[in-house]
RNA sequence: GCCGGCGUAGCUCAGUCGGCAGAGCGGGGGAUUUGUAAUCCCCAGGUCGCGGGUUCAAGUCCCGCCGCCGGCUCCA
């Protein structure tokens, strides 16, 4: 029998290839192991070098296993215990199980039809279909109760490898149809498995707790509907949705979590705020902005201006529709064509509205001939496009039909691609955190296996996204394969300050539409060539950017971009002149300056300013009257800051949005 | 688009078994002149999403449409 050498902790020691992971923890008297991370010992020896990223990012054979696996080759191998982050993995992996037995239990093994049952980031799902039954939300507590049940019963669980004729039989006894499909899905040569637990049986590859009583707490928190397989042409599944954790206290802290989620929900704060609205006559993903919020939006795009022409960016304005034949060209009316709003006929023409701004800035790019002294050229556009997208995924200002991009486009030669892409991500993490998103995941996607462009202009692109990134000194993923088919490119996600993160910026070369529509320059050489062609946005949608902004910041705006900066509150109707002149000074010192005038208590007007979230209020009675001072009351701190003279207020103010703007001054 | 849920006043929601459509907030008017998150009183707001059907009678039951919400491979 052939040997393996085993590494656990300090200790190692020679086993028969194929020992379950278990045996060989009680050979090294390990106890209380649900699970066990493993590292074959020749990955540990290979070197990565960081250069060879590109070429293969693929992690290693390592993984996490349960204590049933054998084990087929020489590794290191550390124990999982409970409430490690690797067992989480395990545990919710098994609680999925016992969700299909509860099931099963309740409403008959032979009735359920179970589909694919993973764990999530939170906690895991079954996808299932049950023969007459429509689950509803209601019904989860009753099911929760039965897999309760089901963890107390603490049901060994065991790992059975079957042939794949066995594993066909078993499951089409119990009328597992999907599994059926699963199984020839599998591979040749792979192993199948099945886990039981009690008198249930489920196809998985694991890995599995020891028994059910290991589970950690957790709570079926939804239903949805869900394809089979994921495609629109598959019987629709009801997907259940749990979340686990190993203790109460984790459990709690994320369901606080989806409540904060729910706080900061932008459509809730939007409507409050007054910021913008949707209606139904108007059309489904078609935004209104209220006056408060086209404040808000257009305080963004001056500022989104104003860095740009810091930057050498020129701007253009384009119209919002075109006629088919420049579509045609452009490619969009064959690839994508199901993402456009349907044509409209006019004077024997057909025009259709614009999903994106390239084609335009292209047309004014070749509006005469272009010369290489005027590179790099930079085309900035605020371009409102219009896309379809599905009535099922619209979302409030995050998913809509119609937006606008801070749209650019770079056109320059082979020599200015280093420089320019290095500028455009410096510029966007600098915009990035001007918002406080001072966290982000950078991501570079090479090129995929249907693509356009010459080899060489891929090479140059590619190396220039990477030189640009490590010269930042930022670290960045490789999605090998996953560009463009028209070029190579950078993505930026940002991590809002609940931890989640939201893809914004993106840089992306462009080799199709230069050559679709024949772009050239004169060079040095005074011969015709093709520019390279880089396509960016910062912030992507301002709807969808507005939207973050307000989830990011719970609906508290930085001072600087606030609709109304501040409010004047008098305590009684003989302050309202005072007020009034301390507003005015504000004014004219240029803040956005708003005041109560109404006969409300100051205790309603205080609520009312905290509820609009406006940063700053000013309250105004006898005292500062005498005195001509205000008291400062802060959103943010919740109470008074104290009183001051108008003029030094109006310093502070002046300070805090200097610091706020620090990053691109 | 598909599955499930939902759609009642500007907002948040109640409305039993099919029997005259409600509350709070917000809005208007009045009183009150207030010191750090809601002063009191009065009043006006509705094609119960839209269209059709069943019924003596529909917010309520049925059908169609529109919209909103949660989802739609995170590979057994």
């Amino acid at each position: 029998m052939e040997k393996i050498k085993v590494i656990v902790g300090d200790k190692s020691g020679q086993f028969e290839k194929g020992t379950p992971i278990g045996e060989i923890f009680k050979k090294f008297n390990i106890k209380g192991a649900i699970g066990a991370l493993v590292k074959p010992l020749e990955e540990i020896k290979r070197e990565e070098p960081k250069e060879d990223l590109l070429k293969d990012s693929k992690a290693t054979d390592s993984g996490i296993f349960d204590l049933h696996t054998p084990l087929e080759f020489s590794a290191e191998v550390k124990p999982i215990y409970k409430g490690s982050k690797e067992g989480l993995e395990i545990m919710r992996h098994t609680l999925a199980h016992i969700l299909a037995q509860a099931l099963s239990e309740l409403y008959g093994r032979t009735k359920v039809h179970l589909g694919i049952g993973p764990t999530t980031e939170n906690g895991f799902f079954y996808d299932v279909e049950i023969e007459g039954v429509h689950l509803k939300e209601e019904d989860l507590p009753k099911i929760e109760e039965k897999m309760k049940e089901i963890v107390k019963r603490d049901l060994p669980i065991e790992r059975i490898e079957l042939s794949r004729e066995e594993a066909k039989k078993l499951f089409k006894e119990l009328g597992e149809k999907y599994k059926l499909q699963i199984i020839d899905r599998i591979p040749e040569g792979e192993k199948i498995t099945v886990y039981k637990q009690g008198d249930f049986v489920d196809l998985c590859r694991g890995p599995h707790l020891p028994s059910t009583g290991k589970a950690g707490e957790f709570k079926l928190s939804h239903i949805a509907g869900a394809y089979w397989l994921g495609r629109s042409d598959q019987p629709m599944l009801q997907r259940i949705y749990g979340v686990a954790f190993w203790t109460k206290k984790d459990l709690k802290n994320y369901l606080n979590f989806l409540k904060e989620v729910k706080k900061r929900d932008h459509r809730k704060l939007g409507r409050e705020l007054e910021f913008f609205t949707i209606d139904n006559n108007i059309g489904a993903g078609l935004i209104l902005w209220l006056p408060r919020g086209a404040l808000y939006r257009k305080l963004l795009e001056d500022f989104l201006r104003e860095e740009h022409y810091k930057r050498g960016y020129r701007f253009v304005y384009t119209p919002h529709v075109g006629k088919s034949v420049l579509w045609k060209t452009s490619g969009h009316l064959e690839f994508y064509k199901e993402n456009m709003f349907p044509p409209m006929e006019m004077d024997n023409e057909t025009y259709f509205v614009k999903p994106m701004n390239c084609p335009f800035h292209i047309a004014i790019y070749k509006s005469k001939v272009r010369s290489y002294r005027e590179f790099p050229l930079r085309f900035f556009e605020l371009g409102t496009v219009y896309r379809y997208e599905l009535s099922g995924v619209l979302h409030g200002l995050l998913r809509v039909r119609g937006f606008t991009q801070d749209d650019a486009h770079i056109i320059c030669t082979e020599e200015q691609v280093e420089s320019e892409i290095k500028e455009a991500l410096k510029f966007a993490l600098d915009i990035l955190k001007v918002f406080g998103f001072n966290e982000y995941k950078v991501y570079i996607s090479t090129r995929p296996e249907k693509s356009v462009g010459e080899d060489h202009r891929w090479e140059v692109a590619t190396n220039a996204l990477i030189k640009a990134v490590t010269d930042l000194g930022l670290d960045y993923d490789v999605d090998e394969g996953g560009g463009a088919f028209y070029g190579p490119k950078i993505d930026i996600k940002v991590k809002d300050a609940i931890g989640r993160f939201w893809q914004l910026s993106t840089i992306q070369f462009d080799f199709n539409l230069p050559e679709r529509f024949d772009m050239t320059y004169i060079g040095a050489d005074n011969k015709p060539h093709r520019p390279y062609m880089i396509h960016r946005a910062v912030l992507g949608s301002i709807e969808r950017f507005t939207g973050v902004l307000l989830e990011h910041t719970a609906g508290l705006l930085p001072l600087w971009i606030s609709p109304t900066q501040v409010i004047v509150l008098p305590i009684a109707d003989r302050h309202n002149g005072y007020a009034q002149k301390v507003a005015e000074k504000l004014k004219t010192a240029g803040f956005r300056v708003e005041i109560d005038l109404s006969e409300e208590s100051l205790g309603a007007k205080i609520r009312k300013a905290e509820l609009l979230k406006i940063p700053y209020m000013l309250i105004v009675g006898d005292k500062e009257l005498e005195n001509q001072t205000v008291a400062v009351r802060g959103k943010k701190e919740g109470k008074n800051l104290g009183t001051m003279k108008v003029e030094e207020f109006a310093e502070f103010l002046k300070e805090k949005i200097k610091e706020e703007l620090k990053a691109v001054s």
